[in-house]
DNA sequence: GGCTTTTCTTAGTCCAAAGCTAGGGAAACC
DNA sequence: GGTTTCCCTAGCTTTGGACTAAGAAAAGCC
């Protein structure tokens, strides 16, 4: 039940290019993974899906890169992880039903929806922006530590 | 990112388990197998961890079989789970900062942690139970559906 | 136009873990 | 003593994740 390192690198990625953003040029994946410690043969598939699902913008030939396709106050971290990994949900039965023949009645399955659908709910509550933003980071601390505290 | 199916198995036999405590004996193991639809063989591997957790207690011989350890509404869905697949985290770092060296400054791990505790939090909320609980089930149903319909 | 720099695409390797099967030992009961 | 059950260890098979490699394609520069 881990996150994987694709899902990981991507969010990784995409906070080395948005604090970059003010130089306003394509950055190169060969800054990015000297900066991030990535395989630059490993980074183009990180940034591939990214790419497809509109995220990253990527300019070819020299003075060529990746720059951020939004602003990063409108990439939400559900759409980072959805486009590298696919669909966040931590049984396959919560998509699609009909996987398993008794979902109807399936208690479990309720809570499988649910605990998918509140990772689904706090990764639409983040953006990029918010992970390189103080006040939020700091904000998300106390609600960690609060949670973690109650365990 | 998927609940392996050791844990998904385990709550599924602790909720047939569970369902027959009122006959108040040891249920076998090849009803068990028969009624949830898991091999005899792998189900001994599901059922040991649970009863090193403490959650289940064995009997040998004509008549054995297991029962539950505890009352159904004192044993948490985490202690399940967590007993059949360890500790709850999404990525490694969370449980363990060591393993990353800058896992003190990383915003990103600020969010796994979150992600973690909540996951944490909401299997802590409920009860072997409460699966079985129709009110306890409507009102889940109820806030995922919230949930859900907020995305 | 040709050379360089970059992205882009596909294929394939390696390894660990999940999922499951199998064999036989140990205790309890009749 | 034999049957029934749990109990434990070992192994097999498949899948998926993590990563490497090779080269095509496009854009810019001289």
């Amino acid at each position: 039940m881990k996150l994987s390192t694709r899902a990981r690198y991507a969010i990784r990625v995409l906070l080395d290019i948005a604090a970059r953003r003010d130089e306003d040029r394509p950055i190169q994946l060969n800054d990015v993974a000297e900066r991030t410690g990535i395989s630059r043969r490993y980074l183009d598939q990180i940034v591939m899906p990214l790419k497809s699902a509109g995220l990253l913008i990527g300019t070819k030939g020299r003075h060529g890169g990746y720059q951020l396709a939004k602003a990063p106050e409108a990439i939400y971290l559900l759409d980072i992880v959805e486009a590298t990994i696919g669909p966040v949900n931590l049984v396959e039965c919560v998509q699609s039903p009909q996987t398993c023949e008794r979902s109807d009645e399936c208690p479990a399955r309720l809570l499988y929806r649910l605990l998918s659908a509140s990772m689904r709910t706090t990764l639409t509550d983040y953006t990029l922006k918010d992970l390189g933003t103080k006040d939020v980071l700091a904000q998300m601390k106390q609600k960690v530590e609060g949670l973690e505290a109650a365990l």
